[in-house]
DNA sequence: ATTGTATATTCCCGTAAAAGAATATGTCTT
DNA sequence: AAGACATATTCTTTTACGGGAATATACAAT
């Protein structure tokens, strides 16, 4: 996940996704569409490889890379925790009593001192 | 988009995003749960607010952090974008037409110079 | 066998960003 | 008013990472 998420973060990889969102390409073809020079292309695709986003088929000199559904689908899965934050706010609750809670030492300790509030 | 991915590419802050997940959590809480020194939660707290993640309710000298949808709603609409990658392989086509007019150039070139393969 | 083409890898450099330490700001308590 | 407390900011140091240039590898074509 955060491999996923470091992998994605740089925005010439990010468009890299976005270009193999449509299907598989050839290395070449990324780097036409991307400004970018092919070693970098290459060495981008590396850390997509290692954070297991995208795979290679050879063809001949060729190297076709893919997007991996995994990662993607946990990213998903992930953000899919936090729906509750934009559907009803019944979280309030429990942070509070946490936060109360939390407070509790302290206001005891300052008690103890005659803290009379 | 990619200023949400940088925030949460961040170890540290993910966490950080992960505990503001149950609700509204004081700096200090955020101290105490992460091994880490406040300047630091401090400093990550600015990044997330930056990248517009979280939000700030003062509450006397506490500062009470509020973790926001908008972005991960984003983030979640931008992922899903990517769900026909797991849910059926009919991309293909598209890419593999759009290879082949790169290669007709090359493929052109070459016959012109005699290429009979 | 030689040349050309596609891609990967290595080395170096500059910059961005994270941690550490110290300090500033503001509020509360007494 | 003075001290304690919670948090933010600044400055410095260190580390990570991306780009550039050169080189290596491997297959293809003639």
């Amino acid at each position: 996940m955060m491999e996923t998420l470091r992998a994605l973060a740089e925005p010439n990889r990010f468009q890299i996704v976005e270009l193999l969102r449509k299907g598989p390409r050839p290395v070449g073809d990324l780097v036409n569409r991307l400004g970018l020079r092919q070693p970098q292309v290459s060495k981008h695709l590396r850390v997509l490889s290692d954070a297991g986003l995208v795979e290679v088929r050879v063809d001949a000199q060729r190297r076709i890379y893919t997007l991996c559904p995994a990662p993607l689908q946990e990213l998903e899965e992930w953000v899919e925790r936090y729906r509750q934050l934009w559907e009803g706010n019944f979280q309030r609750l429990d942070a509070l009593l946490d936060h109360m809670k939390t407070q509790e030492k302290k206001r005891g300790r300052r008690k103890r001192q005659g803290d009379h509030r």
